[in-house]
RNA sequence: GGUUCGGUAGCUCAGUUGGAUAGAGCAACUGCCUUCUAAGCAGUAGGUCAUUGGUUCGAAUCCAAUCCGGAUCACCA
């Protein structure tokens, strides 16, 4: 049991001697003490006060010495500011946490609780390779599923890979068009790269024939436009005209107009009927498709192997698009759908606060929700996980939210525990990323970059003279990801994030490589000397406390984590924790120390240190140098 | 326009169910390497917590309004 549940329950328990007051020691307040005064813990009693009818002196002197004379092995002593009672705990409590739990590379996790979650991660396009936004889901899917194992869960993990559908087909057009044959081999080119450049050549050769067709519509004429069409365009040119229109109004029109106008080139009408040849399985079709998908996965391959994502089961669109249709049925017979005159099904969540949302077109194919819903279904009957998580961007917040309305709606089972973990985008200082004009950081190059980095600040220290070429290439990589995944992971997911290829990455301070680095200095120690056992200490100093206080904090903080999906909270203690052994270590000896019992309980801060920051680092998917 | 998320130091971000004088890192400036690793430590400076009003013993935190920014509001996925 944590300290802090300790004294709530001691208060909650004296209060009731004292006045024969009931409060529950959850809604007892107890906060670290504000570091200008003595003690490590704080009751506030102000809220107190009132039920009790008792003065801040009067309460919390009564509280206090009853606190110090009823649990003499938790306090040692109690002040009283105002409201506030801070609470000293005494030395041999902390030593005894200590000398038990130094020595379990456990420490913080939680036995099975016989729960499953399912975490759904990464979930690519198959025609263009991973980009930054990947790493950013990847590195948070990935650590969000280590956070609840260790919090005692079952954790299976997946991705749904997106293989099919007219972005698809975009690629292997281009490469009909333009690729001579090339392949990975004869390009040299990792197969998720070729792939993406021919997505890009189809976008441009796009562009280009978009102009045209541009100038046809500005020019009014509007030949091969449906009525519908004609009828939005006339309404966009004539605001387009309007002199009272605002110019950042005026840019989105123009982004309207030529949203139509692409869809009226020759290219896109090729793809078009390429895609309905996937959909009949034309031989020719299908294998281009097969052979260029598994380019893709072999490139996707190496770059997962690299930042260290693994998946338990991968799902794949082409195989689980048709589900779902099944449920539409169900779902129009218990009158939760409805059907319009032209044929296509609704639901209708305005009563929930949402529109009309389609689930079947009139020509019966389903729609990217239905499939979800049809997923969802799926995954529950393979895994029967009581809680479903998502790990998606949120541009699509208002897609999972009407997921889960939709699902709770069926009736179908553990649709209350779907939970979109829903992360901000990645923005480079000249703005938003954007595949289709190519202004997306690569995640190959960037892993490449970073590692370079790491290499070229490890050689200018030169502390690494002994490594052989396969350490020197292991710890170039340690540090690199560390870097790439703490910077990453550090921040709050739901918040988007600027990242600065020149000057986000930093090797000091609030970083990954802080933390490697505290770990290297304190592995440096123990490979000296270990703890014993031996000799027992009687009392702690400021920073030796310091320490063990921090220790004490990770079970809380990991369930923190996994209550709030966070992987931040983590981060912010793991560097925490490092700043507080740099600052004891570089003030007081460990293997030099005063006397024997001193010097063990070094040792044991030391061993402890190390032990939680390479399950913090770890669960973080971040590894641990043991020098650099 | 509707919905929704955000706005904290020059920059990037923390800040627990409302608690004491709002904290880190970077950048700037001072010191500290005969010492278990200086990718470090100690220190200085830097704030109208977007604005206004409200709730109360107490508000960065809760409520309302306003301003600014993002996302979304497809028979795309």
């Amino acid at each position: 049991m944590g300290i802090v549940t300790q004294i709530q329950d001691a208060v909650s328990q004296e209060l009731r001697s004292l006045y024969n007051a009931e409060i529950v020691s959850s809604a007892i307040q107890v906060n670290e003490t504000n570091p200008e005064f003595e003690g490590e813990f704080t009751v506030v009693l102000f809220s107190m006060l009132k039920p009790l009818k008792k003065s801040p002196d009067a309460l919390g002197n009564e509280l206090g010495n009853r606190l110090l004379t009823g649990y003499p092995q938790l306090f040692s002593g109690f002040n009283l500011i105002k409201g506030f009672l801070n609470l000293s705990i005494s030395d041999s409590y902390w030593l005894d946490f200590l000398s038990s739990s130094y020595n379990d590379p456990l420490f913080g996790r939680q036995p099975n609780n016989g729960q499953r979650v399912m975490i759904e991660y990464s979930s690519p396009n198959t025609n263009k390779p991973l980009h930054l936004g990947h790493l950013r889901n990847n590195f948070l899917g990935w650590s969000i599923a280590e956070i609840y194992k260790a919090n005692g869960f079952d954790v299976v993990k997946t991705s749904i890979v997106n293989d099919r559908g007219i972005h698809i087909c975009k690629s292997m057009l281009a490469w009909q068009k333009f690729g001579n044959g090339a392949t990975p081999e004869t390009a040299g080119l990792k197969g998720d790269h070729l792939v993406g450049d021919f997505y890009v050549m189809f976008e441009n050769e796009l562009k280009q024939q978009t102009v045209p067709v541009l100038a046809n519509i500005m020019q009014k004429s509007f030949d091969e436009f449906s009525e519908e069409e004609v009828t939005k365009l006339r309404a966009f040119i004539t605001r387009l005209d309007d002199p009272r229109t605002e110019d950042s109004k005026k840019a989105e029109l123009h982004d309207e107009i030529r949203e139509i106008a692409r869809n009226h080139t020759p290219v896109m009408k090729e793809v078009r009927e390429m895609l309905l040849r996937w959909e009949d399985g034309d031989p020719e079709t299908m294998a281009l498709w097969n052979r260029m998908n598994s380019w893709v996965y072999d490139g996707f391959a190496v770059t997962y192997k690299r930042i260290g994502s693994d998946f338990d089961k991968i799902y794949y669109e082409s195989n689980t698009y048709l589900l779902g249709k099944d449920l539409v049925d169900q779902g129009l017979k218990d009158g939760v759908f409805f059907q319009k005159e032209d044929g296509s099904v609704w639901i209708d969540l305005t009563a929930d606060g949402l529109d009309q949302k389609i689930v079947r077109r009139r020509d019966g194919t389903s729609v990217y929700i239905t499939q979800d819903i049809g997923l969802a279904v799926h995954k529950y009957n393979e895994y029967k996980a009581g809680q479903s998580i998502y790990v998606v961007g949120d541009e699509q917040n208002y897609h999972f939210k009407v997921l889960k309305l939709i699902c709770q709606k069926l009736g179908l089972p553990s649709s209350d525990q779907i939970y979109h973990l829903s992360y901000g985008m990645v923005e480079l200082p000249t703005g938003k990323m954007k595949s289709r004009e190519g202004t997306v950081v690569d995640a190959d190059d960037l892993v490449d970059e970073m590692i370079r980095i790491a290499k070229a600040k490890t050689e200018e220290l030169g502390k690494t003279a002994d490594f052989d070429e396969t350490q020197l290439a292991e710890l170039f990589d340690t540090i690199g990801l560390g870097a790439l995944k703490f910077f990453l992971l550090r921040v709050d997911p739901k918040k988007r994030m600027v990242f600065n290829p020149e000057e986000s990455i930093e090797f000091h301070g609030f970083t990954g490589p802080f933390i490697q680095y505290s770990y290297a200095r304190t592995k440096s120690i123990l490979r000296r000397e270990l703890p014993t056992g031996n000799f027992t200490a009687k009392d702690l100093l400021p920073l030796e406390k310091a320490l063990v206080v921090e220790f004490e904090k990770y079970p809380s903080i990991l369930q923190q984590a996994q209550v709030e999906m966070n992987p931040s909270a983590l981060a912010t203690y793991v560097f925490k924790l490092a700043q507080t052994f740099n600052s004891f270590v570089t003030v007081h000896k460990v293997l030099t120390a005063e006397t024997p019992e001193k010097k063990e309980l070094r040792l044991q801060l030391s061993q402890m240190t190390v032990n939680v920051i390479q399950s913090a680092l770890g669960i973080l998917g971040i590894h641990v140098p043991e020098r650099m």
